[in-house]
Parts: C-alpha cells; sequence; structure tokens
DNA sequence: ATCGGTCACTGAACCGGTTTAGTTAAGGCT
DNA sequence: AGCCTTAACTAAACCGGTTCAGTGACCGAT
C-alpha cells in the first residue's frame, strides 16, 4: 500500500511539509488547509509510516516489558497475563504497541533492558516485580529509558509508581483468623527479595503485634507449588504447628491445602488457610480457599496509561494509588477445631 | 549514542556504502577491508540503528503474537507465559522481538492484525488457538503477513505449521479409563469451534467406539472453571451419569472434580477424573490430577524459529511435528467403584 | 508610505541506514 | 596491445517522514 506523504501532498498541492503540520496538529496551516489536507489523506487512505516516523522523530511508539520469571512459575502466575490484557486495553487506540521479553536466565534480564534501549525498541518500560534495592532504575537511568513502577521502590526512584497496597489484604486475612479464634497463625511468604514478598510478611508480622500474638511461624518460599508444600511441611511437623496459614498467594495455598489435607488434616476445621490473588479456580477449590482478590487488569491499564503521559508531558509526577485488594473469605477459613493456648505462653 | 554508519565509514576511511556491505556480509568489499571496517566499527561501539535499518529495508525486525481470548480465562490459562517464554528462547539472540497484542473485545482481533500489519509493526505472526474455518489465515493472505500456524488448520493454508498431536493424549486417558473398568466415560470438552476442542472430542468419541462404547455423555464449554462445573453438574444429574470424566484441561477438571467432591462424591472411587496441560499444581491437587503434559514452550521456540526461517527464506515449507504429550496417570483416575453395566445395554 | 511582525507555506536538510549506478584498477584472454 | 570481465569501492539516490530556514503576502502601527 504505498500511498505516502508526497502522494498527500501532491493531490492536496501543498508541500510534505504542510501535510505533516496538519497531520501532526502544528502550526503552520490555515485550518482551511488543514482540513482539506486531512480530507485528501483520508480519500487517498493515508496513514503515516511509522518506520519514517520513527526513524525521523527518533521515538518508537512503543512501550516494553521485561518479564524475569522463572519458567516454571511463569506459566501459574494469573497475574501477568490479565496484566498485560491491562496494558493492551490502554494502549490499544493510543498508536502504541507493547513490546513484551522474557527473561528465564539469570543476567539476561539486564540485557534485555539494555537492548531494548540501544535498539531504541521502546520509549519506556514498565517495571513490575520490584524488588528491594532495585538495580533496574540505576540501569533505566543510564539507559536514559522513561518508566513506571509497580509500587514505590524501596530507594529513590525519579520514576512515578503505580500503586496497589498489598498489605492491607493481608493484615485483614491476619485479623479474619484471629478474630475467628486462631492464635497460632503461620505465614508461608514469597521470595523475600520481591517488595511485595517482604512486605506480605510485614503485614502479617505487624497484625500479629498489634494482637499480642508472635511472629516466629514464618517461612520463606518462592511463590511456586513445590516450595509451597515444603514450607507447609515443615510448619506442620513443628512442635507449635500453627492452626492457620496465611499463603503469599493462591499457588502456595492450593498446594499446602492439598498436602494437609493429605496428611489426613481437615480444612478448615483443623487448619484454616488463606491465599492471595483471587485466582479463578480459588472458589472451585474444596473447600473454596479464602483469597485477596488483586486487580492486575486494572494495574495494567493504569501503568501504561501514567507511562504514556509521562512521555508526553501531560503526567504531573505524582504516584497513582490505586484501591487495595480485600480479603474474600470462603470456606478455607473458620474457628480452630480444639482450641489450644497460645504458642509462646 | 550517537555513532552512526557515517562515523564508522570516517573512522575506517571507506564509504558508507562500504559500512553497509561490511555489515550484512555482502560482496563489495574485500575481506581485508571487511575486517578492518568491523574492527572500527567494534572500537567506537557501533551498532547499526533498528529503526534507520527498518525503513530502508522496509522490515520491522519484529514478531507479532495477537492473543484473542476472554479476560476472565486469560489468567488461569498456563498456556500462553509458557508459550511466550518458548518464543523468546528463540527470539533472544536473533535480533527480532516479539510485539505482544491482546484482543479482548470480539472483533478487536481483526482490528489488531490489520493495524500490525498496516504500521509495518511485525514481519510476521504465529496463529494460535487455531480455529475451525480460520478467517485469519484469508486476513493475513490480504495483509500480506507471513505467518506459522500451531497445528495444521482444517482449511488449506499456504503458511508452514509447527504440529503438536493433542488427540493422542487424550486417547490414552481415555483409554487408560477403559482398561481401568470405565464403560462410561464423559468428555468435558472445550470451545468446539478451536480445532484443539474439536479434536479432543473426536480422539474422545474415536476411542471409544474402538472399544465399542457409546459417545453420548459429551458436553461443550469454554476452557473455563465455571463452565467446567455446570458441565459436570449437568454429567452428574444424568441418569446415565459417568464414572469418569475425561476433561479437556486441568482447569476443568480441578473446578469438575472440586464439585463433584462437594456433591459427596470420592475421587477416584465415586468419579475418575483427567485434564489436560499438566499444570504445575495438577499434582497438588487432592488427589493429584491425573493429566496430560504438553509442552508450551518447545511450542513457542519451535513455532518462532520456522518463522524465522520462513523470513530469511531457509525455511523448507514442511510442517514441524514435535513430540504428541503423553498421559501422566495420577491419583484421580482408579477402577469404578462400583462396577454397573455398560449405559447403552 | 514605510517598517516590523505574524501567518501560511515551501524547499531542502535531516534521521541513519540500504541499494543502485558508476568509477577505477587489475587481471585474463586472444 | 587491445578488449572484456570482474572485484572493490564511491557517490548519490532512496526509504517516508519531521523540522528548520526562508519567502511572500498581509496586517497594523508609526
Amino acid at each position: 500500500m504505498p500511498v505516502t506523504i508526497s502522494d498527500v501532498a501532491r493531490a492536496a498541492g501543498v508541500s510534505k511539509g504542510a501535510v505533516s503540520y496538519a497531520l501532526n496538529g502544528q502550526a503552520g496551516v490555515s485550518e482551511d488547509t488543514r482540513r482539506r489536507i486531512l480530507s485528501t489523506a483520508a480519500a487517498l487512505g493515508w496513514t503515516p509510516s511509522l518506520r519514517a516516523r520513527s526513524l525521523s522523530s527518533s521515538k518508537a511508539y512503543a512501550l516494553g516489558l521485561v518479564v524475569a520469571r522463572n519458567p516454571r512459575l511463569l506459566g501459574t502466575d494469573p497475574f501477568f497475563p490479565s496484566f498485560i490484557a491491562g496494558i493492551e486495553t490502554t494502549l490499544a487506540d493510543s498508536g502504541y504497541s507493547l513490546v513484551l521479553t522474557v527473561a528465564t536466565q539469570t543476567g539476561s534480564e539486564e540485557a534485555s533492558y539494555r537492548r531494548l534501549a540501544h535498539e531504541g525498541r521502546v520509549d519506556g518500560v514498565i517495571l513490575s516485580d520490584m524488588r528491594t534495592d532495585d538495580s533496574r532504575i540505576a540501569l533505566l537511568l543510564e539507559l536514559g529509558l522513561a518508566a513506571v513502577t509497580l509500587n514505590r521502590p524501596d530507594t529513590p526512584s525519579p520514576f512515578p509508581a503505580v500503586c496497589m497496597d498489598d498489605t492491607e489484604g493481608i493484615s485483614q486475612a491476619v485479623q479474619h483468623l484471629v478474630d475467628l479464634g486462631h492464635t497460632r497463625i503461620a505465614h508461608v511468604g514469597g521470595t523475600q527479595h520481591y517488595i511485595h514478598g517482604l512486605s506480605r510478611r510485614n503485614a502479617w508480622a505487624n497484625t500479629l503485634k498489634l494482637n499480642g500474638l508472635e511472629t516466629d511461624l514464618f517461612i520463606e518460599a518462592d511463590f511456586g507449588a513445590t516450595e509451597g508444600v515444603a514450607a507447609t511441611a515443615d510448619l506442620l511437623a513443628r512442635d507449635n504447628a500453627p492452626t492457620a496459614i496465611v499463603y503469599a498467594n493462591d499457588i502456595m495455598a492450593t498446594a499446602g491445602q492439598a498436602y494437609a489435607q493429605q496428611q489426613g488434616l481437615r480444612i478448615p476445621a483443623d487448619l484454616s488457610v488463606t491465599g492471595y490473588d483471587n485466582t479463578e479456580y480459588a472458589q472451585y477449590l474444596n473447600p473454596a480457599l479464602t483469597s485477596i482478590g488483586s486487580d492486575p487488569l486494572l494495574w495494567g491499564s493504569s501503568a501504561a496509561q501514567v507511562l504514556l503521559n509521562q512521555l508526553d508531558g501531560t503526567h504531573d509526577g505524582a504516584d497513582v494509588v490505586l484501591p487495595a485488594p480485600r480479603l474474600i473469605t470462603r470456606g478455607s477459613t473458620a474457628a480452630p477445631h480444639n482450641r489450644s493456648s497460645s504458642g509462646s505462653k
């Protein structure tokens, strides 16, 4: 479809420059001429070439997302597909596209960002899975890429953040269990290197402390089913085994719940269990899983919007705060069957 | 990092053209000069500008993937994340990137392909979730985009296909159940509009027929948990309720299994259940789910490789056939508890 | 009547590569 | 020695936009 700006210019009896001005809403053409140019452009079915535009304007008209995950865990995580779908809803009619990179090898993540920047594939990136002391912030600064972060990192960052508090849901879950009468409430956390892994643990610990309970029943896992089972086995084998376990995500909760049942425990009578993410299958487990319903779709669309605004200069620089996910109570939590004294007493 | 081809040319004492020839391994420079040019290029840290290259060579150096899914189902499907990870392993050191589009609205799918083609974002696309009488083939032909399809479509297609047979696993599952003594084996299929939905049903039906059994216990669902439960409820409420259900994926199997348990059925004693995909959590269910282990990672990397070869003309045009996924037997299948006579008799 | 300033627009340079046409020198053949 | 190829290279056109420097025309002010 070889209709170029020159064709339009010729057809409208103006110069290439005039067409460009008309197209981009810039000064330099009268309103009459602009309309005439745009209508002949429409008549010819012309749309400016993305490639030519990219070259001369030094922009890629694309956003990047680098997903660094163990490929084994990738398939089970309901977050990314929905999150990406959210990004797309924003990008759909923006003229921007999403360039997705998956970094499965450790070390290939940095290389991915470097490549995206160096090749000029993208104008900005969305940083997910923020980590403590996240090295990507300095990296992006060095590369000169724009960015948004999911939640505010623990180190100074010049990039706007789109925040969805994950402590409130965990606090609700713990308080819910306390209210039911549990006193030994464990936490199987995700990778503590991630700030969402760490903050969930902190929320769990803080809520326990508020209720005067001990915070010794903690195990770090990797958000995957296998380690979720291992952590559960570890906890249940202890002398002061918990009567409730707050997991950092649904996958570990699902796996842990199944393991406990195999060990002959009844859920929720002998052990209460909560997850995080409110995966679609959570409500179909047996018993249905009490979970915390995050909204990755909204997170994705908001993050993309903030980044786009950032790129065209219309973002005010303030962080965007989204509603905090809330607890969804289901059958996997109930009062402990046989009450026992507080573990520390 | 403003080092351009002209800088290199000047530094090496040659013309821009010579640098281009040297870079692309074309004739037009002597071996000596080529080496000299490449080494000065390396010394200056020059890499050709993707944008400039795109413009002059009319290539995007990117592949596209359009995912058309109900956003509610997107998060639960373990296929895409792994599949995309597979694509990336191939693309990682190819100079190509992946442009991902998610089409959640019906109708926006075609628009997505049109946009990718019209903007020249990508040089080719990977077609997944092939459908019966798939309109995308004609569309891509019209758009002039290269493509690979996942499995060979049921209509004539000029595009190479990367095939992973999904009938063998289902046949194994059905035969496994027959061998255990089941005679009323139902199938909760996925959307029959998809060829993998249809072919799984056919495999189920054919294997039953081979064993002289009826094929009346079929319900179409949408691969989602909710419809999986509904289908299961429907089947279990029948007079000739099945003693085993072969589900078209793990999600529906998981949900169906949980539903059956809630109804007081013991699994596998009262009802055997099989899934498809071998999701990571499948082995952690209670009981662990017998499933069929596909390999989306391999599928993704193969598809990307075929498409790349197609683009640079090194593909021979033949379909690539990958190993068929096989049945993985776990605790959710066993001999039926109380034998009953064949349903049709 | 003249000057300065703005508006509307054009022509050309430019982004950074690829590719074509053309030049020069060397080598092979008769 | 003369002619034809071929190799090795250069200059310039080209991809299709954006943008800068000019150029008239028109306007209001002096």
